[in-house]
DNA sequence: CTGAAAGCGCTTACAG
DNA sequence: CTGAAAGCGCTTACAG
């Protein structure tokens, strides 16, 4: 965490390389048009010769700007993160940001800390994919951040704020539909966690089209657990363990689908065949699944980049409108059901 | 308060608030013992009054320090590098980093870039996943960095550095034993550039395996290609095009796998049956692959945790002397072969 | 514990 | 273009 410094070279020593002011030093690393042709190339070549790396944090201090951005999600190991990672990249660093990366594992506590932490460090501005669960405290500081923020993937109702995210009810009511025409009348939705708003309106499509098709909803074919592969295996072994097992399941996302293929399998039964599965998100590695994955096309990349988009139209101006995208989902049928 | 809209709470904010001076108010952000408890309660709870935020970058910039790490990887795409950013995550936040992530897709031109911007940003050390190829300029430039550098998963032979890696000689022996054991005689080599030291030592792994084995070596069966799904894809179908096609492939990784058993599914063939696949990394989703896939672990996770740890040595002590880290990789058997 | 001063590396504003 | 001065928000060092 320390780091002693041989002394560093500074816009200082450029200008006495050059002969120039450190004014004049200044305005050239800043690219300003204003300078002649000639004092320019000296001083790029002192620059060069002295091996000078120009501050930008001393610089960001003085002039009270920030080139950092910070990205906060809930679990890399979820490849639909790394997929929206991977957008937010993409559309940030084209507009000269570095990002700070953080993972929340879901936890509350660790969200506070990582939100403190960016602060902190005076960043330009935060995309935050809310823990399930934000406790009031946090959701308090929040509200009173003044930087500017951009909810992804979760949203907080208690929040006015920008935010990109899926149509998880019209999602839900897709897979419903395709399972139902399946000819499926149990049908299970396994992992996720209740509290955040993307199972809640996973359930309220859930439980619609359940409806539309006129099959009567049982409660304990709702069976919540963490949205890891973990979660998936243990909520299929229950849904298992039920009088009546469903012959299908609707998973809260394709790595809880993926633990609840693991799980059938082990358990020695057929995915596809033994029950049907349904996936969320549509992460690139669904085609390999065995069997390939049937799932709902949430565009992770999409999100990501719309998100860093905001972001970036909020941080240029401050007091534009709020704006909510929500992308429309798709059915993508593979082998699983 | 009145306080001018925008501008942000100083410390000094903090002390005027408190009624102490701003030397006292900084000892106590920073933790200091010699403060009686009733000074430190009496700013603590200004600060929560204010809201006022710890301004850690004016802080680092006087005191010549840094809480932040660079971690440039070349692909967030590829689970391999998702599994090492949790392990370089979960040991540098622990000791109070933040990191910032940089991705090169395997360029040289934007891994200099990332670079420079990580140095401008004053981080205190960097993580370095190398490009397959980096330039000259770059290996020399990086020669002069005067700043904590450990390089993971690629060597660069020119530069004396901490280097966190694994036997890949060694783990392709295993692979290609493993296939000559069931029976294989003409075994391709698909995916990645033969400029990495990553895939220098994979060859000799794979050459001195063939020999031990009275194998002759046939060059025609060794297929450069990215060390992505798409090159996977292509390799393979290179593969399939010769007079006599390979009857099994060791691949670069399991993400070259995972194209090359979807080009084999394209072209109508069965992979493990038509065609044996050998991955490299075992990274997690390979258990779910259709057939699950037989690979070689490369433990991407705890590469991460050691260099982050060989990062931190060295930032504590930069004169230590230079270490060398290399895993032992694993076979392990499922289904594809 | 306080107070006043200097400095980290830069930008800003201004007179010349 | 230059030069001198002030300031971003902190830490450091020192006399009291």
């Amino acid at each position: 965490m320390t780091r002693k410094k041989g002394s560093r070279i500074t816009l200082q020593d450029v200008a006495n390389h050059a002969g120039v002011s450190r004014a004049t030093a200044s305005l050239i690393v800043r690219n300003s048009p204003n300078i002649s042709q000639g004092t320019r190339e000296k001083v790029l070549k002192s620059i060069r010769e002295l091996g000078y790396v120009y501050d930008r944090v001393a610089a960001n201090l003085r002039s009270q700007q920030s080139t950092t951005v910070g990205l906060i999600i809930t679990d890399i190991g979820n490849p639909f993160y790394s997929e929206l990672l991977v957008g937010v990249h993409n559309a940030l660093e084209e507009n000269g940001y570095t990002v700070f990366l953080g993972t929340t594992f879901d936890s509350d506590k660790k969200q506070e800390k990582l939100l403190s932490t960016m602060l902190e460090h005076r960043v330009g501005g935060v995309i935050l994919c809310p823990v399930s669960d934000s406790s009031k405290e946090t959701i308090e500081r929040i509200s009173h951040l003044n930087i500017p923020l951009v909810l992804a993937v979760r949203e907080i109702k208690e929040l006015q704020c920008d935010y990109v995210g899926v149509d998880y009810s019209l999602g839900s009511k897709f897979a419903i539909e395709h399972l139902v025409e399946k000819g499926h009348r149990r049908i299970a939705f396994l992992g996720g966690a209740s509290e955040s708003s993307a199972w809640k309106e996973r359930k309220q499509g859930y439980y619609s089209a359940l409806e539309e098709a006129g099959i009567e909803i049982d409660e304990s074919l709702i069976i919540e657990n963490t949205v890891t592969r973990e979660g998936g295996i243990s909520a299929v072994n229950k849904a298992l363990l039920l009088a009546k097992p469903p012959t299908a399941a609707f998973c809260f996302n394709d790595l809880v689908a993926r633990g609840v293929m693991q799980g059938l399998k082990e358990a020695g039964l057929l995915p596809g065949k033994d029950m049907a599965v349904v996936g969320f998100d549509n992460v690139q590695e669904t085609v390999i699944y065995s069997p390939p994955l049937t799932t709902i096309a949430s565009f992770p990349k999409l999100i990501g980049t719309e998100a860093a988009k905001l972001l970036h139209d909020r941080i240029v101006d401050r007091d534009r409108e709020q704006k909510r995208i929500i992308l429309q989902p798709e059915l993508v049928v593979r082998q699983s059901t």
